[in-house]
DNA sequence: CTGTTAGCGCTTTCAA
DNA sequence: TTGAAAGCGCTAACAG
């Protein structure tokens, strides 16, 4: 029921009977002033409760203090976190964060781009939907794209090759030899720069993966390990936890055991890659970095790319391949 | 490297010899200009790839087209996934959504509010942060909060308490009579309707749940399920599926199998609850309808509260008490 | 030190 | 049917 029209600079100076440039520059603390009328000043303000108006100064300086972050589907688990990890970085710097979401639709992508770029936002994060680039040069504002070390304008990404050399190299000594990839979809940087890793290292050991492809969804996961053939295998590494945590309940039910029957790796240290059973073997990206690169780059305080180390998350999803599993397999 | 400044009203109008309010009536179909000029006009908007400056706009007509959207920790796996409903319901009627986080933390969550207003958002819709009330006439824009039907100035909700009668009605369908409750923390009313609903019908079956408040995190389930006694109880229900699924991974652990020694209910069907072992049983809201409603709500539509039923959705963690539980158990 | 002036790009009376 | 003019609230020259 309160009154509560916002109270402008224009008011103040009234009250004040001084000129709005000088109330401006008071409580900017610009332009000098004496102490004693900011003083005066500042006090009028908050007797008004004055709250400057984000709008027309934006309008007037052309900045608006906001970045716009693009996710390519916000229903995927991770981007909640790395949005979380954006909206850290920004409110450090003072920036408001105005979400967008592809929904995996490229035109979708460039309707938000232009939308938030009307909307005044002076930068943008994208991470770019599966299959497209974004081209710096063509948005009329500064963007960090964040999506892998092969991507185009990447300005900011974990090192997602490193992460895949990294589940390779502890599979390979834990003495697997047959190796089953669940490599993802097939456009997605991302995925094949995880899955690149991965063959590089058992390639050279002399060991060729099997790779299927598909969507990288919990239910895609499902689907496959209900098809797939994984007698055949002593590991299975996937380039999303998602992926790897739909194929290790669907397995199961086909009453493989996880490590014993089948080692099982993920990508990503998702939360659900602890609640799930066992526990998942996986590679942790470190957000937090990514975001305040991105951050940094947008703010123009660095023209650098980075590409960021991963961690490996040794759980309990991953163990020797068993000689039983190997020979005198003979459980019921 | 493109010189994209971007253009204006005032060079459309300047290259076609009109003025500025005619091309802003064209573009808008608003004011009446005859049919051969808004062509001309619509022309030569698009030649210039002219895009409105929604600043400006904003400015002069004090609407942005832009809700505020306050959530109480974006880290909780509920929030993104209702922020999503949010955002398709607000893109649906042509609105940005500015995202906040209050950070578990009520001076970040006024500090929130007075940021999104002074941003310029049209509207806000606030999730409050467990013990606080937002109150609406407080505030210089209409505000949804959506929280609880007990929660003061509450103006979309899923009905917990009825969720909580769901849960108990199964349970003790099932023939379950001694009742653990993971009631969450003691100030949320989320937590204390859906735990009231509970109580509620075993009390009016004659019997009396035992209660323990925690925080509602994953962590605070495993330190539950580590000290609890559990032999005492035949089934456990707990105010959040995080809570459940901690509890539940702790209990296993000291040998208890769910849910042959105990049953376990959860609360808000998180993706998780699926991929857990076994299955939680648990209540899912109908986030697209409060997100809708609080919409419409904001935008002036209706001006009515409202509470939505919420389901049942029953899975693999809850079964009869086995007679084995119950009885000549001898487990070691 | 302080005030005047001139807009930012748009919409909106009000006249022509 | 069109145009001129007046701002929204603020900041950035430039004077005083």
């Amino acid at each position: 029921m309160s009154e509560t029209r916002p109270s402008s600079i224009r008011q103040i100076a009234d009250r004040l009977g001084v000129s709005t440039a000088t109330v401006s520059n008071a409580l900017r603390g610009k332009g000098r002033v004496s102490p004693a009328l900011t003083e005066q000043i500042r006090a009028e303000a908050d007797r008004l409760s004055y709250v400057p108006d984000h709008t027309a100064r934006a309008l007037r300086t052309g900045k608006s203090n906001t970045v716009g972050l693009l996710v390519p589907n916000i229903g995927q688990p991770l981007f909640p976190t790395f949005a979380q990890a954006i909206e850290r970085a920004a409110k450090q710097r003072g920036l408001a964060v105005l979400i967008g979401d592809s929904q995996g639709d490229p035109q979708q992508q460039d309707f938000e781009i232009r939308n938030m770029i009307a909307r005044g936002v002076d930068a943008l994060i994208v991470i770019p939907t599966r299959g497209t680039t974004v081209m710096p040069e063509s948005v009329a504002v500064p963007v960090a794209v964040i999506d892998s070390a092969v991507t185009g304008g990447n300005v900011a990404a974990s090192d997602h090759r490193e992460g895949g050399r990294k589940i390779a190299q502890h599979l390979l000594a834990l003495g697997h030899d047959k190796l089953l990839v669940l490599a993802g979809p097939e456009n997605a940087l991302v995925a094949s720069e995880r899955v690149g890793g991965i063959c590089e290292i058992f390639r050279s050991a002399g060991i060729e993966p099997t790779l299927t492809h598909s969507d990288a969804t919990f239910e895609a996961g499902c689907a496959l390990g209900r098809e797939l053939d994984v007698t055949r295998f002593t590991a299975c590494a996937a380039a999303y936890d998602a992926l790897a945590i739909g194929f290790a309940l669907a397995v199961r039910e086909r009453g493989c055991r996880i490590p014993a029957d089948l080692s099982l790796t993920g990508f990503d240290d998702l939360m659900w890659a602890q609640i799930v059973s066992p526990p998942l073997t996986t590679v942790r990206q470190d957000l937090e970095a990514v975001a305040v690169h991105a951050l940094s780059f947008v703010a123009g305080e660095t023209s650098t790319s980075r590409i960021f180390p991963t961690e490996l998350v040794v759980r309990q999803s991953t163990a020797r391949p068993s000689a039983i599993a190997q020979g005198d397999t003979n459980a019921e």
